[in-house]
DNA sequence: CCTGAAATTGCTCAGCC
DNA sequence: GGCTGAGCAATTTCAGG
């Protein structure tokens, strides 16, 4: 399932996830590999399915959103359909994992009030025991893995 | 702290968010705006800090993490500053909430095996007491919020 | 993987509505 | 605020080596 990438795939790979919307020549220059090169290789990730998407970051504040949650709700039984029907019109939920554990999802909420919360949470109550955090700081800035 | 949106500026967020490499011009086309306009009001959402960045993502499992976890943190006292340093030598903690509640950390963090968790553990273990949970599947793509 | 040239495309900035 | 159009710069693409 791993992909071999050697060390420019891992600057390339650095780079645009640093910044994504950099041309393919400028990101060429920082990696030091000529455009056409550069493009070939990058096509390659995406293809590979290493390089999944691009994606534009907001400040959730900014927007609206200005609480941010995370969520552990106990799901008991194998009855995942609803919850996934919840999660497809419910874009307030920005991420959801499946995990071990006692608590089987975790998931991040962004609520436009603590009174929006309340619903949203109203709603995943349906399908288990919650546990909510509400969080204070986004302690790190956006990021992705570094070559192992 | 939040700013004002209109249509236009959620048409262009939404598009952003889904693909951050697409052209002014193009990205003009799908909102029905000419270039100049586009970004001009690209330009403003960044300078606003509405957008906060555009980031490639890429595929934990081809890049050689396979393993994903989150981590709850119980931290007791006040001193933040050596778990910092940690997230920021430790490219492989993705993701850190700091949450009400009685676990004051959330967070996100992919290894390359468990055994590779087994040492991360053991240095965030150095802080409190730890609450791990490994991730079967990621059940939503990356995603941001919509229009409230 | 590189170079070099051609073609396309995109970007910027007036001037104007 | 937005549009158009021109001029300019840049990127992308594709040979051939």
């Amino acid at each position: 399932m791993a992909v071999d990438l050697d060390d420019i795939d891992w600057a390339i790979i650095e780079q645009l996830q640093q910044e994504a919307r950099i041309s393919l020549s400028e990101l060429g220059r920082r990696v030091r590999l000529s455009a056409s090169a550069t493009t070939e290789r990058v096509r390659n990730l995406e293809s590979l399915g290493v390089i999944t998407g691009y994606h534009a970051v907001v400040d959730l504040t900014r927007v609206g959103y200005p609480v941010l949650a995370v969520v552990r709700l106990k799901y008991p039984g194998n009855r995942h359909q609803p919850l996934h029907r919840l999660l497809a019109e419910r874009r307030e939920i920005l991420e959801c994992l499946r995990t071990t554990g006692d608590d089987c999802y975790t998931l991040k909420v962004a609520a436009t009030s603590m009174a929006h919360l309340e619903v949203l949470m109203g709603e995943l109550a349906d399908f288990g025991s919650t546990t909510t955090s509400v969080v204070y700081s986004q302690t790190l800035p956006a990021r992705g893995p570094a070559r192992p």
